[in-house]
DNA sequence: AATGCAGTTTACGTAAACGTAAAGTTTTGA
DNA sequence: TCAAAACTTTACGTTTACGTAAACTGCATT
């Protein structure tokens, strides 16, 4: 009904050229994550196949690519995610990686926050600036406030 | 009033060593900073001197490394906070810039809630699959829910 | 006078994250 | 069928952001 014969995933998967389109990166990137352990396509004789799976992990790490993480960092936090179900220990463990990596994203997210506040003063700036720029121009124009 | 001869400031000013340990950052990393020209301190001598100018765009460059941007890009960044008061035509370039970094910010803001909505999903596995090993043990010891 | 500490310049080294080129294979469309 | 397009591996190159080492200077102790 799907269409390959070993199409287990009920989707069809994807070419190292699509995945190139559909996320803007290079083919060189795609193999590199690979070969860094960040992907493991399954193959067709030598042709990468990326399935849902690939495509979500993809995604995570591109995430962390954009928050200035590091590859070692990435593979650590998309890890956490498909980590096994450990005994109490592990669990633990995990959950207080899980506190670490929080604690880092809580503060990126006040260093965004302090440079939209940031901007937004400058902003400000700007705008008032232009006004009374156009009030100037304006006032050539016209003769001024009297 | 306030200490050395042509302390404009009114504060004191600080040696390369003291901002090291006050920023964590080391010494080479202040010196590329300057060579890269994304800092400036004055000198006396030969040694560098650090006023309350220089800690500021310091924060701002840890804040923009910190969000994974360039130096480049931090530069830029920084360089939007002591933009000149240029006429309209400026303005509105500064505007342009602004709304493209926000933009970004934006995209980052983004990335971060989306990781610890998955994080907290982990989490929220992990704390069940504890629950339920607590569960068990307090079963092994106690004899079970019957 | 000697030692040590904090700072300086100069310069080569390095890890991360790919870029780029070469040379071969496989798929696909005319 | 056959050439272009897409993909493969191998390998060396490049940029960024510093690390590290060497050799020198000035100042404060001992």
């Amino acid at each position: 009904m799907s269409g390959q014969p070993n199409d287990l995933s009920g989707e069809r998967a994807h070419s190292i050229g699509e995945l190139t389109r559909e996320f803007g990166v290079t083919a060189r990137t795609l193999r590199f994550y690979e070969e860094r352990g960040l992907l493991r396509p399954r193959r067709a004789g030598q042709r990468r196949l990326y399935d849902r799976g690939d495509r979500t992990r993809l995604k995570l790490i591109l995430r962390g690519r954009r928050l200035g993480f590091s590859l070692d960092e990435i593979e650590e936090i998309v890890s956490l995610y498909e980590a096994p179900q450990g005994e109490a220990g592990q669990l633990q463990l995990l959950l207080d990686r899980i506190a670490e990596r929080r604690a880092e994203l809580e503060e990126k997210r006040r260093d965004i926050a302090a440079v939209l506040r940031d901007l937004a003063r400058v902003e400000a700036g700007c705008l008032e600036r232009l006004d009374e720029l156009g009030q100037k121009s304006a006032g050539t124009k016209r003769g001024g406030r009297a």
